[in-house]
RNA sequence: GGGCCUGUAGCUCAAUGGUCAGAGCAGGGCGCUCAUAACGCCUUGGUUGGGGGUUCGAGUCCCUCCGGGCCUACCA
C-alpha cells in the first residue's frame, strides 16, 4: 500500500473562488485523492485558507470587522463551499493557525542559523492617511509612458509597461485616494535564494517527468537575466506571523510579519499538524508524512496548482525546506494547470466576472460541475467555459450515457424480474467481448489516473460507460426475454453489476452519483476491480435493489439561456 | 522587451518522426423500443494558421511570418 501526500494550492481568504480557481488546484487534487483512496492507498489530503497579507486586511476593513474575525468567518464560508463540492480534504486548515505561526517561525530561525537570511534596509512608499506601507500595486497614478491615469505602481495595465511606484505622476493611495505619500526606509528579511540556486537547479533537473509547464517556469526563474534573486519574506503589516520572536537570530523586526508567500506553503505542513490536533493524535502522526527521518521516506508527495503558483512551489518553498537543513519531505511531483476562461474572457475575482463556487452550487449539484470541469481541465493550454458546451456535455455524458444506462437496466429488470438480481442463464459471447473490452479500458483508465492525465481519464471513463450501452443494445435482453428468459436474466444480472462497477470507477469524478448508485443497488462493496469478470459477479442472484430516481437531469435550453444572461455581467 | 505555451473537422480535443491525421459533440441516414425524445450502427466533414527547410518519410524537428494566451519576482 502506497502512501500519498496531496496538497492543493491554498485559496486566498479574500472572497469566494471562481470555477477557474477550483479546476486549477482543489478539484484535480480531490480527484487524485479519491482515486488513491479507492485503490487502497493511504492518503493525506491537505488544503487550507491563505489568510495573511494586505488584501485580507483591506477586505476586513471594508467589511468593518477585525481581520481575525473576518478571516474566521470567511474560512467557514470557504469550508462550507468545499464540502458542497465534495472536496475530500483530510483537513482544511488555516495559515493563521497557531501551528503555522510556530512552524513558520521555526523555519525562519533555522534559515537564519544557516546564514540564509539577510537583513535589508529598503525604501518603500508609506501612506500617511492609511498609516501603512503600500504594496506597489496599491499605488495609483498617471503612467509616464502612455498617460493612462489609473496605472498601478507595479505595471501600467494600459500599455503593460513595468513601473516603479516612484515613476508615477501624481501618485495616490489606491486604498484611500490620499496623495500624502512618503518614501520611508524600512528593514526587511530576505531569503538568500541565490545561495541555493545550484541546489535548486539540480533538484529541478532531476525531475524529468514533470509537466513542461512546471519545469519551464521554474527554469525561467532560475536562469533568466541575473538568475534566481533573493526574496523579501517580511512585510510591514499587523496581521500575520510575527517576524520578531523568542529565539529569532535578528533584532528590530518588531511590528513586522512574514510575507504570505513564506508562510503559506509552510501551512501544508502545519495543516497536517492541525489535522493531528483535531483528531487527538500526537506529533508522530503528522511527522510520518513530512519528516523523512520519522517515517516519511516512503511517502509520495504531489502538489496541485495553477501556473501562477509554480515559482513559489518549485523555488521559494523548496528553498525554505532545503535551507532549513532539516529532513522535511520535498515534493515529488508538481501538477500544474493553465487557466480556465469564461465565455470569451478571463474569470476575474477582482472584477466579479464568471461563475463563482457558491453560485455554481446554487444552480446545479456538485457532480455536474465536477464532471464538466475535470473533463475539460486546462492541462495543455488555457481552456474555455461556455454555457453551450457545459449544457451539451452534461446532458450527453451524464444524463444520456451514464444516467440513462442506470435507468434502462433497473427499470427493465423491475418490469420483468422485479427489484432483485435475477438468477439463471448464461450471458453469452457478447458478454465475454464486453469483459475483454473493459479489461483493456479499465487498465487504461488506471494508467491515466495514476499519471494525473485528467482529461484522458475522463475520456476513458466515458468510453467505459458507453461500452455498457453498446453491449445492451447488441445483446437486446428485451428481445431475448421472449424466447429465453434465463439468458435475458443473465444479461440483466450483468447489467446491474455494471452499474456497481461504474459507481466504483466513477467515484473520483462524481462522488454523489456513485453513492446514489451503490445505495440503489443496496451494496456497500466499493472494491476496485481486479479481473473484470470477477468485478461483474459481485452482486449475486437474489440480491435486492431499488430502482433509483433520475441520476442526472438534463439542462433545458431555457435554463441555459437564463444562466447565460444572469452571469453575463459582473458579480454585485 | 524577454521567456514559455498554443494554433488540427462547425465546436471541444487526440495522435513515442512511420498505415489512409483520429475521437466526442453538432449535422445526415438507418436500426431498436428496455430507457431521461433515450440507446446502437453507418455516414458527411481536413491544403494540420501561412511560407520555406531538414528527412526515405513532418501535425510532430529547424527557420520565418501571422494569430491566441500566460509569466516576467510587491496581486495572491
Amino acid at each position: 500500500m502506497a502512501r500519498i501526500l496531496i496538497t492543493s494550492a491554498i485559496p486566498y481568504i479574500n472572497g469566494i473562488k471562481h470555477l477557474g480557481n477550483l479546476v486549477g488546484s482543489q478539484l484535480p487534487a480531490d480527484l487524485y485523492a479519491r482515486y488513491n483512496r479507492m485503490r487502497g492507498n493511504e492518503v493525506m489530503f491537505i488544503c487550507a485558507t491563505d489568510e495573511h497579507g494586505t488584501p485580507a486586511e483591506l477586505a476586513a476593513a471594508k467589511a468593518g470587522k477585525p481581520v481575525a474575525e473576518y478571516c474566521a468567518e470567511m474560512h467557514e464560508v470557504q469550508s462550507g463551499i468545499a464540502r458542497g463540492f465534495r472536496l475530500s480534504f483530510d483537513h482544511f486548515g488555516r495559515s493563521s493557525s497557531a501551528r503555522n505561526h510556530a512552524l513558520t517561525q521555526h523555519m525562519a530561525r533555522k534559515l537564519g542559523e544557516n546564514g540564509l537570511i539577510a537583513e535589508v534596509v529598503e525604501k518603500q512608499v508609506f501612506s500617511v492617511a492609511d498609516n501603512r506601507f503600500l504594496p506597489d500595486r496599491y499605488i495609483e497614478g498617471t503612467c509616464p509612458n502612455c498617460g493612462y491615469e489609473k496605472a498601478r505602481g507595479d505595471q501600467c495595465e494600459n500599455c503593460t509597461k513595468q513601473l516603479d511606484p516612484t515613476d508615477l505622476i501624481n501618485p495616490r493611495s489606491a486604498v484611500s485616494g490620499s496623495t500624502e505619500l512618503e518614501v520611508r526606509e524600512t528593514k526587511h528579511l530576505y531569503l538568500r535564494q541565490r545561495t541555493l540556486k545550484d541546489k535548486l537547479g539540480a533538484w529541478i533537473d532531476s525531475k524529468a517527468g514533470w509537466p513542461v509547464l512546471t519545469t519551464s517556469i521554474a527554469k525561467k526563474w532560475l536562469n533568466d537575466g541575473e538568475g534566481l534573486q533573493d526574496r523579501g519574506i517580511t512585510r510591514d503589516l499587523a496581521w500575520g506571523v510575527p517576524a520578531q520572536f523568542e529565539g529569532a537570530p535578528w533584532r528590530g523586526m518588531e511590528g513586522k510579519v512574514f510575507y504570505v508567500w513564506f508562510d503559506a506553503p509552510i501551512e501544508y505542513i502545519a495543516g497536517t499538524a492541525e489535522w493531528a490536533d483535531a483528531n487527538g493524535l500526537d506529533d508522530a502522526a503528522w511527522e510520518r508524512w513530512w519528516r523523512t527521518d520519522k517515517g516519511a521516506d516512503d511517502v509520495t508527495y504531489v502538489q496541485f496548482m495553477g501556473k501562477d503558483n509554480v515559482p513559489f512551489h518549485t523555488l521559494s518553498f523548496p528553498a525554505t525546506i532545503i535551507g532549513s537543513g532539516e529532513p522535511w519531505k520535498l515534493v515529488d511531483y508538481i501538477k500544474s494547470f493553465n487557466y480556465l476562461n469564461y465565455d470569451g474572457g478571463q474569470f476575474s475575482t477582482s472584477q466579479g466576472r464568471g461563475v463563482f463556487m457558491d453560485q455554481a452550487l446554487s444552480i446545479l449539484p456538485a457532480d455536474y460541475w465536477r464532471w464538466w470541469l475535470l473533463s475539460h481541465a486546462p492541462e495543455n493550454s488555457d481552456s474555455e467555459f461556455t454555457w453551450e458546451n457545459f449544457q451539451a456535455s452534461v446532458n450527453k455524458d451524464l444524463a444520456d450515457v451514464l444516467g440513462n444506462f442506470v435507468s434502462r437496466i433497473t427499470k427493465f429488470c423491475r418490469s420483468k424480474f422485479g427489484e432483485v438480481v435475477p438468477e439463471g442463464g448464461i450471458a453469452g459471447e457478447r458478454a465475454d467481448a464486453l469483459v475483454a473490452e473493459l479489461e483493456t479500458r479499465v487498465r487504461a483508465y488506471e494508467g491515466h489516473m495514476e499519471a494525473m492525465d485528467v482529461r484522458k481519464a475522463a475520456t476513458e471513463l466515458r468510453a467505459i460507460w458507453v461500452a455498457g450501452n453498446e453491449y445492451l443494445q447488441a445483446a437486446a435482453p428485451w428481445s431475448v426475454f421472449k424466447e429465453d428468459p434465463a439468458q435475458a436474466a443473465a444479461m440483466v444480472r450483468l447489467g446491474l453489476n455494471l452499474i456497481r462497477l461504474y459507481a466504483v470507477l466513477s467515484e473520483p469524478f462524481i462522488p454523489d452519483a456513485a453513492e446514489t448508485m451503490l445505495a440503489a443497488l443496496g451494496t456497500k462493496d466499493r472494491t476496485w476491480p481486479g479481473p473484470i469478470a470477477e468485478a461483474l459477479a459481485v452482486l449475486p442472484a437474489g440480491h435486492a435493489f431499488q430502482t433509483p430516481d433520475v441520476l442526472f437531469r438534463k439542462i433545458a435550453d431555457e435554463e441555459r439561456e437564463d444562466w447565460q444572461a444572469r452571469f453575463a455581467g459582473v458579480r454585485s
